[in-house]
DNA sequence: TTGACAATTGAATAATTATTCAACTATAAT
DNA sequence: ATTATAGTTGAATAATTATTCAATTGTCAA
């Protein structure tokens, strides 16, 4: 028996209407992961990055450039988005390039600019 | 005269690439919007109460019962939400009455969930 | 093999966002 | 009017995420 730990002290819910929706409720697990994923395009920098990449490969370097941050935050962020399997690199000699190694960002991203349009 | 902040010490930087880069660059003001658009979806609990409201209109003692949290946690995101635009609201008596005033936001959603389909 | 430099890393700090808490407003019923 | 309940609010706290800093790794050239 688990014990309920009430959060509301309501008395007029709507319990028909809980019920409705929690049938229609997405999981946890997929509510986490989806979040996660947004997650990524909820940061300016990360935006600049991904829609850079689309542009052309870079180098760690000339990402720390593009937006004037450094080497060290940039690859942090690079990092992020390597385990989000958003972007792809090879080595050649000192330098790691970095692109984009899947073709849903940019759309996710104009996705998004559809949706702000007016908002600027 | 403004005086340059240098963030990288590197001498392999690829200029001719960043310039391009910069080119087709999204404006900083564009960057923002989006990246506080997507904000909303990188939060569980956001994503919950959009979800619901999708399914039907709450009060705020249903979002309550149903995410299993105080009405004052869920009453702070829900203004999140309003000045989103992504929710509307009308009052009856006591109670008021939470829904998706925009149409876009399921599609957010799938569309992420589509995309995350295989990392669950 | 040593020096230089691009890149990465982990821990510390800074910045941001979510939740709690207590006080408050709005509405309805007595 | 008074009381009870739904909802909101602002400030404090907790939790999360980004950036900095210092040290380290990997590669190349001398």
């Amino acid at each position: 028996m688990v014990a309920r730990i009430e959060t509301c002290d309501c008395n007029s819910i709507h319990q028909d209407v809980i019920d409705t929706v929690k049938d229609h409720m997405l999981s946890d697990k997929k509510i986490e992961v989806l979040a996660n994923f947004y997650k990524i395009f909820s940061d300016n920098t990360k935006i600049k990055i991904l829609w850079a990449l689309d542009v052309h490969e870079m180098c760690v370097c000339d990402l720390a450039v593009l937006t004037n941050m450094t080497k060290s935050a940039i690859s942090h962020q690079l990092k992020a988005l390597k385990e989000a399997n958003l972007v792809k690199y090879r080595r050649d000699g000192k330098n790691v390039y970095y692109s984009l190694s899947d073709t849903c960002t940019r759309h996710i991203i104009e996705n998004g600019i559809l949706h702000t349009i007016n908002k600027e």
